[in-house]
Formats: structure tokens, C-alpha cells, sequence
RNA sequence: UGGGAUAUAGCCAAGCGGUAAGGCAGCGGACUUUGACUCCGUCAUUCCGAUGGUUCGAAUCCAUCUAUCCCAA
């Protein structure tokens, strides 16, 4: 019996090949893209956010050309609540939050997937560049980098729980990304050669701290840049307009760059310092998800990266009692940032992921 | 108003008679489905505090003025 998909398609490039490939294997296919937002709510133009206007309409244009039905579903209420709140509170608390990882695991792979089982549909659909493997010696589901290494998205997907892994499927997960634009160009896509998706969808201006003070109604609170050893150099525009390692945007003269080493919220400082202040070896995360095993009992020799393009490092990890994970790298790591996800690989398998609760240099002794 | 010192781009700063380094900040771009980092480009078109002078030629030497700082009063 034939499998029924639905295509979760953002208007691009990427998930309009997923759907082509995705029909050619002889699936019945819907196209679905999700309105996450009111593009009037936060007054932006229509081309570049990843729900507007003109992405709808790009991705019905691609539906009628793949003869799919197509829809738009509705998940602005979910996406403000799970995305867009955590989002603001996330740096408001002096941490830098992933807000695609929260879209994925809220919205793309559980909203949708509610709305897969209530359309009796099997799948759902993504142009992420991933492949997901089952392992047949413990019937788990593996997630795995794609082949082409450059577009790999893995990071973004480490939340995906079993059930929902076992409900997905990426097309593109094999292909370099010269080929799939190839493909569209092929077939007449209207957005073959569209630009990738950059930026915070829904911050398409890319000044998220606007973005904030106009969501809460708050501007935000300046406050003092100072050394760690107290002195000042001058004053910030509010805390949320930083994140750890940054080194632009700062305002300051000084003799060497200087860098965002930490946020003080009990004070509203910023603390500012050199490149070598940065780094640290040891992490703390919680909301931990495991993919390539149930639970990791014994310490266990990881590559592990802490934001999206890095290439991995080689690190320990295991799991405290109370779950969070513990990750200590062989060599201190650039800016590990709270907020940000930490994701475990074993190769190119990711073994699982977490959000960084704790950043610094120490030890934990208790199991 | 005795003595000493300094005045170079938004900030710091090299230059020591031969036609204005560099860093920071800023700006532009590349990279990127998060924020960053990084990289590339740009940033004093004969005003180098001002005015004169010496010299083929001065930011660099001289004089005066102005400002600021320090020490004495």
C-alpha cells in the first residue's frame, strides 16, 4: 500500500525538491507549509521570511507543478507560545537561544505530526539535509549526517524523539546541494535559484533586540561593560543585545578586540574581555534527547559541537543522575554559549543533544 | 600665569627631514536555516592643534600663539 506524506514546505528551494522526490517514489503527497506568524505583526516585507506571501505562494506554485494537493496550516498560536516566547525569555535570562531547534521540535515535528495522525497520513516530509537510518541490531532509529557535509543539518534535528524519527523521511539526505538546486531547475521551479533561508524567520531584519523590546513592551535596560576585575568601560544597550564571543556591535576602543565573556543578570553588566577569556572545556545541558542509545550510563567518548558549523570535538560526555548531560572536551572550546544546543556524534551518528545549562571549567564528581 | 610635558582620523597610537604604519570602533560584503566567531574590502585625496619661518622638500627643525595635563605656588 502506498505511503501518504505530507510535505512540509517552506516556499524554497529544498523542500520543494523533497516533494518532487518524494512523489517520483511513488507516495501520495500533500504540500503543506505552516504559517508560523502574522508577517503583519511584526512589519516585514514579504520576501524574506519563510512563511510570507510570497513563499505561499512560491510553494503552491511547485504543488500545482507536482500535481499535490496544497495547504497552509495554521500554527501561529503553538509557534508564539513555543517558539517565540521561549525565544524572548531565553535572552532575556542572558542566554542565547537556537530558535530553529525549538521551531523543529515544536512546530515542524510535533504540531505537524499531530496533524499528520489526524489526517491518517505516514510521514512527514522536510528538505533538511539529514539521513535517518534504522539500526537493525537494536531496532533504534539513527540520525546521520548528510552526504554532503557542507549543508548538514543534523545539529538542528538532535530533538527528534524515536516515535517521530520513525515518521520522517529526507530526501535530500544523500544529495549535495548543486544537485538538488539542479533538479528544480530542471522541473521549472520558480525558486531554483532563490537564495537560502538565513537570519531568524521571523527577525528578517536580523535585529532581534527590536524584535524583543517590541514583543514585551520593554526597552531594554543598559547597563556597564566592565572587566572581570571590575573595571569600566563603558555602557551597553541592554543585555539582551549580546551573546558570549561577540566581538562586533561592542562600541569600544580599546588597545585589542575585545569579547563578550559573560552576562551578569543579577547586575545588568556585561563583561568584557580577551579572546583567550573565552574558552572553557566543561558543560552542563539539560533537556536532554538521545537518539543512537537509551541512556549513556558510562562515560563515553564523543565528537561533540556546540553550535551549528563548528566541526565537532572530541569530548567525554555521560549523563548525571539527574539526566543532564555532562560534556567535558579535550581541549577548551570557543565561546560555549547557555542557551545554545550541544549535540553528541559517534562518526556520523548523532547520539544526541541537549541545551547548555552550565559553561566553565570544572569537575563534576557525583554520577 | 614660575617650571615641565603633550598636541597625528570617533578612540589609542607609530613616525625622529623625503612625501601619513598598525590596533580598536565604524561602514560594506562573503560565509550561515539561531545568536556569534571568522574572512575580505573600506576608513587622514598637499588642513598631522594654529600661524609664521628654515629647507629642493617638514607631521618631523625653529619661533610665536592656543589647548590640555603634571609639578610647584
Amino acid at each position: 500500500m502506498c505511503k501518504k506524506a505530507i510535505i512540509a514546505m517552506s516556499g524554497g528551494v529544498d523542500s520543494s525538491v523533497a516533494a518532487l522526490l518524494t512523489k517520483q517514489k511513488g507516495y501520495e503527497c500533500i504540500g503543506a507549509t505552516m504559517k508560523l506568524f502574522s508577517n503583519e505583526d511584526i512589519n516585514i516585507s514579504r520576501e524574506k521570511s519563510c512563511c510570507s506571501l510570497s513563499d505561499v505562494e512560491d510553494a503552491r506554485s511547485v504543488s500545482v507543478r507536482l500535481d499535490i494537493p496544497y495547504y497552509v496550516f495554521n500554527f501561529s498560536d503553538k509557534f508564539e507560545e513555543c517558539v517565540i516566547n521561549k525565544f524572548v525569555s531565553s535572552y532575556l535570562s542572558g542566554a542565547t537561544p537556537n530558535p530553529c531547534i525549538e521551531c523543529n521540535k515544536s512546530l515542524k515535528f510535533d504540531k505537524m505530526f499531530m496533524r499528520m495522525n489526524e489526517l491518517g497520513f505516514d510521514l512527514i516530509v522536510t528538505g533538511h539535509y539529514a539521513i535517518v537510518q534504522k539500526d537493525l541490531s537494536n531496532g533504534r532509529y539513527l540520525l546521520k549526517k548528510a552526504a554532503d557535509k557542507s549543508k548538514d543539518q543534523s545539529y538542528v534535528l538532535y530533538m527528534l524523539t524515536q516515535e517521530q524519527l520513525s515518521h520522517v523521511y529526507f530526501p535530500l539526505g544523500g544529495l549535495e546541494k548543486s544537485t538538488v538546486r539542479q533538479i528544480a531547475e530542471e522541473n521549472g521551479f520558480v525558486n531554483a535559484q532563490k537564495k537560502d533561508s538565513q537570519d531568524i524567520c521571523f527577525v528578517p531584519d536580523g535585529d532581534y533586540a527590536s524584535f524583543i523590546e517590541k514583543h514585551t513592551g520593554k526597552m531594554s535596560k543598559p547597563g556597564n561593560f566592565v572587566s572581570s576585575d571590575g573595571h569600566i568601560f563603558g555602557r551597553h544597550k541592554g543585555i539582551s543585545h549580546y551573546t558570549i564571543g561577540q566581538r562586533r556591535g561592542l562600541g569600544i576602543s580599546y588597545a585589542t578586540p575585545l569579547y563578550v565573556t559573560e552576562i551578569r543578570t543579577d547586575t545588568n553588566e556585561v563583561v568584557l574581555g580577551n579572546e583567550q577569556d573565552l574558552y572553557s572545556d566543561t558543560l552542563i545541558a539539560d533537556e536532554v534527547n538521545l537518539i543512537s542509545v537509551e541512556k549513556i550510563d558510562e562515560p563515553i567518548k564523543v565528537k561533540a559541537k556546540v553550535r551549528y558549523r563548528q566541526v565537532e570535538q572530541p569530548a567525554v560526555a555521560r549523563q548525571l543522575a539527574d539526566g543532564r548531560l555532562y560534556v567535558k572536551f579535550d581541549k577548551p572550546q570557543r565561546a560555549i554559549t547557555k542557551g545554545q544546543a550541544v549535540v553528541l556524534y559517534d562518526g556520523d551518528t548523532v547520539v544526541g543533544g541537549a541545551t547548555i545549562v552550565k559553561v566553565g571549567c570544572f569537575d563534576v564528581n557525583c554520577g
